[in-house]
DNA sequence: AGCACGCCGACT
DNA sequence: GTCGGCGTGCTC
């Protein structure tokens, strides 16, 4: 217990879970002048024996902790880069996931960039005004912004021009908008959309409305020093728009005003590192933190948004009058001979192609994605991994879809036969059956590998992965939506509404009143995507896993890792906060993963055991029998709450 | 992650 | 009686 001195509580930057509490530290004198909340620090660790990052969370006179206080090391910058309500987000965030604090403050505070510091501090944040813009096409009663709601938020679904000439998606437009009105005020906004395309569709929007000072872009693909820099502009009080990837959600803003995530079905805002945490449910607990508005823009209502609009924590807000793309399906059933293009789609391709681009929207790249024996039609393998053999480009021998090994010589194991038979077609095939079929007319593909960002208005076949669709100025004269069927033969949970949502977000790029064709799917789902009622369909897909037990209805954990541990930490769990365990079952890297599903009440205790659980794993494992040769021992112990991809 | 501490077998 | 192996736990 010391009183004169100061005292630094400090979090470290480490991923080991038994570090993730507050540190106390004696600050040395010639450092007590500058050091602030926020900074960076080096923290001698005495029985770890090494200096460590770390971030100063609270200064105060006195300690709690028994033992001596070791003295800072030193003090990185006076820049306070973890912000109170950023450090606030990523202590909640972590121990909803039974993660560290640290992980999600990685996430959140980008490297130092010493160069750009020292400019940044020299610099004068320049004065701007800012003419609110009405969010035009919904009504403004009651205001959406500035109340601290949760809105669930239907995009208008078409494309429209800004004041400039360019060619952008409504959505953008609404979310320009938005973020004039907080500027305004003087406040922030932060703007989450999935891809960097989306991304440059939002500034765009903003350039004729707002001076560019005001926008910063955070997002990883950005270089280094020009990333730090958007953070570090984040970081003073005043009008700022932050535009960002899932991570933007973390961004400093001690005056958020709201935050809009735009798609929020879409998996890139799944974050891959751990703890693994849904930009979603961090904006949920951003918003619970600082009270700003929530703003979940769409244009199909994933079942987790319906969730929350059904339990009354978000309110459904759809545009004034309804503009909807003119859906027509195809009946499956009336074109017996399989044809990928039925006669009426080609019609409207060839009228539609005399007044500007049609969009080809396909399910997979390459050529001839899945091959097989044409004699005995058994699926060609890879005989180096037995993975599944495609071929790329129209004349090249096939490739393993797994380890990329070319089987040039390829034999059927089966009944010897060497010719292959090409099963599924993909955008490259298209693109030349197309050629064919519409001679002069130019044929432009776009996919996850070689994509496009915008075609012009001239008339052209684009054949686009899902997702990969470019822009047309002014819109597609028609979208033609292809391989419904192959896509929803995919197994995952969630297959339909990702299926709604590509469609829907194709559609969406249509020229007003342009035909939009689903080939070969019937039902409800294609009913919903015609009707343009998403949000129903939500409805009865949530209804459905509550039926189930499925997530969202029920929220799931995954406990996996070595078989042991696997075992030993579901068997610590107090049963009374499950609902039941699934598994455990093996995976491909020799571990096992039990899924445990409980209600959503019982969270914050299961994180809690499992966070325990995990702590206890990390002091306790130790060098196992064999530490060299080729054998990699499994995975210790992982643990991931609501993950998207649940094979079940 | 590293490092100290301590409990038990082997050797001077 | 004491050296040192490594299993266990802690890091302000």
């Amino acid at each position: 217990m010391t009183a004169t001195v100061r005292v630094a509580r400090v979090i470290i930057d480490s991923p080991v879970p038994a570090l993730d509490h507050l540190f106390d530290y004696a600050v040395p004198a010639p450092m007590a002048e500058d050091i602030d909340v926020g900074c960076r620090v080096r923290v001698p660790l005495r029985s770890g024996g090494r200096i460590a990052d770390a971030y100063v969370i609270e200064l105060t006179e006195s300690s709690s902790f028994d033992g001596e206080l070791s003295l800072l090391d030193s003090l990185v910058s006076t820049v306070p880069v973890l912000a109170p309500e950023v450090w606030r987000v990523a202590r909640a965030v972590a121990d909803r996931a039974a993660g560290s604090a640290s992980d999600v403050i990685r996430l959140a505070v980008p490297k130092r960039h010493v160069r750009v510091e020292k400019a940044w501090l020299d610099a004068q944040p320049a004065d701007a005004t800012v003419i609110p813009q009405p969010l035009a096409g919904y009504s403004d009663d009651p205001p959406i912004v500035a109340a601290g709601e949760r809105v669930a938020m239907a995009a208008i679904p078409q494309l429209c021009m800004t004041s400039d000439g360019a060619t952008i998606g409504r959505w953008a437009q609404s979310a320009a908008e938005l973020a004039t009105q907080v500027l305004a005020q003087g406040r922030k906004i932060i703007i989450s959309v999935p891809d960097y395309r989306d991304q440059d569709q939002v500034l765009t929007a903003l350039t004729p409305l707002v001076p560019t000072s005001l926008v910063s872009r955070l997002d990883a693909k950005q270089p280094a020093a020009q990333r730090y820099r958007a953070f570090l502009d984040c970081l003073r009080p005043g009008p700022r728009i932050i535009i960002g990837n899932r991570s933007a959600v973390y961004a400093p803003a001690s005056d958020l005003d709201a935050i809009v995530l735009w798609d929020d079905g879409d998996d890139l805002h799944a974050e891959p590192l751990a703890p693994y945490v849904h930009a979603r449910d961090a904006a949920l607990v951003r918003q619970q933190d600082s009270g700003c508005a929530l703003i979940l823009l769409s244009h199909t209502r994933s079942v987790e948004c319906q969730r929350l609009v059904e339990i009354g924590w978000f309110r459904a807000l759809a545009p004034e009058r309804h503009a909807q793309p003119r859906v027509t399906l195809t009946d499956p059933a009336s074109n017996g001979d399989a044809a990928r293009i039925p006669s009426s789609a080609w019609k409207a391709a060839r009228s539609a192609l005399e007044s500007g681009p049609v969009l080809i929207q396909v399910a997979r790249p390459g050529y001839a994605p899945v091959v097989a024996c044409q004699r005995c039609r058994t699926g060609a393998r890879c005989r180096a991994c037995g993975g599944a053999l495609g071929i790329q480009q129209s004349g090249q021998p096939p490739h393993c879809s797994l380890c990329g090994a070319l089987a040039a010589d390829w034999q059927c194991d089966e009944c010897g036969d060497t010719r292959l038979r090409l099963v599924t077609r993909g955008s490259a095939r298209t693109t030349e059956e197309l050629g064919r079929a519409f001679p002069g007319t130019s044929v432009i593909t776009s996919d996850g590998d070689h994509r496009l960002e915008r075609v012009p208005a001239r008339p052209a076949l684009v054949v686009a992965t899902r997702g990969a669709e470019p822009i047309a100025e002014n819109g597609y004269s028609a979208v033609l939506l292809l391989d419904g069927d192959r896509m929803l033969a995919r197994e995952a949970l969630t297959i339909a509404s990702d299926c709604l949502r590509w469609w829907s977000n194709a559609a969406a790029l249509a020229a007003n009143g342009a035909p939009v064709i689903l080939v070969g799917v019937g039902g409800r789902l294609a009913t919903a995507f015609a009707t343009w009622t998403s949000a129903a369909f939500a409805a009865e897909e949530l209804s459905d896993r509550r039926e189930l037990s499925f997530p969202p209805a029920v929220r799931t954990v995954s406990v996996s890792g070595n078989a042991a541990a696997v075992e030993a930490t579901v068997a610590g769990i107090d049963a009374a906060l499950y609902r039941d365990v699934l598994g455990p079952s093996e995976l491909p890297d020799g571990g096992v993963r039990s899924i445990l599903r409980f209600d959503y009440a019982a969270g914050p205790e299961l994180a809690r055991s499992l966070r325990a659980a995990i702590v206890a794993n990390a002091t306790k494992r130790r060098r196992g029998p064999s530490a060299k040769g080729g054998y990699r021992p499994p995975p210790t112990l992982r643990i991931r709450f609501d993950e998207t991809e649940l094979v079940t």
